[in-house]
RNA sequence: GGAGAGUUGCCGGAGUGGUUGAACGGGACGGUCUCGAAAACCGUUGUGGAUUUACGUCCACCCAGGGUUCGAAUCCCUGACUCUCCGCCA
């Protein structure tokens, strides 16, 4: 959430971050009412400042057991207006939130600007292509040849894209996610943090998700309650409503959740073999920290998340997104990229953002600096990183011709120290 | 699922329809004392909004939303949440 004081006095600036946000808002329609809203609020307050005078007058009478009939009739009216006034501001205050939730984070002056990802800007990669002298066999042919996933009976309990990993597919899955918590824990000073997996609507609308979003989220009509799409959703709003100290920040989670997205609307693209599922497997990164850190927690972030990348021997890019494929509340947000070799393709695994005070302030997370001012904290996250295209990039950079599979060394204590998965 | 209790500030915990933004206790911070510390004593200790150059003034907030009233933390209604016991269950 922007500061309203902030759209009031910028509403041009707002209006161009919208615009290259691709994002649809009506800034006029909200300052019109803000302005409605004040007035009223004005008015308000000063009958009630008149209101409460008179009201100690009558007390003080009463006690003196001396007559206050008169004053009390003309209270009577001045009690009328308050009310009317308080529902009409109350009504106000409703569709004014309702608008400012709907406007988005202002991009970074240094986010490229453009329409779409097309306009991303490529930023660093990592080690390089690995030469195969043979044929390279994709993501789908591995899984099958290994029997790592079964995707037709995963489409028989639940749906499509909601693959069942079965035997050193599973132990492998689980081996990623262990090791990535491990390593954020130890090489990264995270603490980790294991969360619900359903949370309610306030908490969905604290990180941004709501109520732009909420046709993508698996929602539970009858508790009013929203399976998460990331763990940064619980995670971020651990503080909601709290007053932090300073000498407590910056605070690291990390955090393993699966992740449930209905994808609407995205059928089709890119939904081959394990690409883009309905639940998957995620650890999470997530800071809270002064506003002045937080630029170099993102930078720190995003190497942090490229370690996992570089540990595992995975070549990689970063991208830089730019204001059109940066997401709603974010400020300024890198891409990590895996290589998959079998299509030559470059996989999104991981996506680090700085939301600066925008999360913070729909959630309430404020922090009491030194000279006892409260101001809000800016939030990161960052996956450390989705499991399922790791494991695509990861066995088709480790296949070999005969279509087995060689654990990275690293990995190979997570899986009783197996070193190849082979038929 | 059944029965009951509760929700007040950083925490504990009072609260009669009328100077209660809130007693009292604890914590934290500042000061006195001390070589230093403890103890003791003194003081400070909410958030948001409007207005003002400033001092300040005003408004709102005691889970949320309604209602009664000139006036509500206090009375009434609805809802949310928490806790305890019973039932069920990993």
């Amino acid at each position: 959430m922007l500061d309203i004081k902030f759209i009031r006095e910028n509403p041009d600036i707002v209006k161009i971050a919208i615009n290259n946000k691709n994002e649809k808002s009506n800034i006029d329609k909200l300052l019109e009412l803000d302005e409605l809203k004040r007035t009223k609020q004005f008015e308000y307050d000063n009958l009630r400042s008149e209101q409460n005078k008179v009201s100690k007058q009558i007390g003080k009478l009463k006690k003196e057991k001396k007559d206050a009939s008169e004053i009390l009739s003309q209270m009577k009216e001045i009690a009328n207006k308050v009310k009317d006034l308080s529902t009409e501001i109350s009504y106000l205050g409703d569709q004014l939130l309702a608008l400012i939730l709907r406007v988005p984070n202002i991009p970074d002056s240094d986010v490229p600007i453009g329409k779409d990802e097309s306009l991303n800007e490529f930023y660093r990669e990592s080690g390089v292509k690995k030469k195969f002298t043979f044929a390279l066999k994709d993501q789908t042919q591995l899984l099958e040849i290994n029997k790592l996933v079964d995707f037709k009976r995963g489409v028989k309990i639940a749906g499509s894209n909601f693959p069942i990993f079965v035997g050193k597919g599973a132990l492998l899955e689980r081996a990623l996610i262990n090791f990535m918590l491990d390593f954020h824990i130890t090489k990264h000073n995270y603490s980790e943090m294991k969360v619900p997996f359903i949370v309610n609507r306030k908490t969905m609308t604290g990180t941004g998700q709501l109520p732009k979003l909420e046709n993508d989220m698996y929602h539970i009509e009858q508790e009013d309650l929203f399976l998460i799409p990331t763990a940064e959703v619980p995670v971020t709003n651990f503080f909601a409503d709290e007053i932090l100290l300073e000498k407590d920040l910056p605070y690291k989670f990390t955090s393993y959740t699966p992740s449930f997205r209905r994808e609407a609307g995205s059928y089709g693209k890119d939904t081959k073999g394990l690409q883009r599922l309905h639940q998957f497997n995620k650890v999470e990164m997530v800071r809270f920290v002064k506003p002045e850190d937080s630029d170099t927690a993102l930078m720190e972030m995003i190497q942090e998340a490229g370690d996992i990348l570089e540990a595992l021997g995975l070549h990689y890019r970063v991208v830089k997104l730019c204001t059109g494929d940066t997401s709603f509340a974010s400020a300024k947000t890198y891409d990590l990229e895996v290589w998959a070799p079998g299509t030559n393709r470059y996989l999104e695994v991981s996506s680090v953002s700085n939301f600066r005070d925008f999360q913070a302030r729909r959630a309430s997370i404020r922090f009491r600096d030194h000279n006892g001012k409260v101001q809000f904290v800016h939030t990161l996250n960052g996956s450390g990183l989705a499991t399922p295209r790791t494991f695509i990039a990861l066995i088709e950079q480790y296949q070999n011709e005969d279509g087995s599979i060689t654990i990275p060394e690293i990995l190979r204590p997570y899986l009783q120290g197996l070193e190849k998965i082979s038929i």
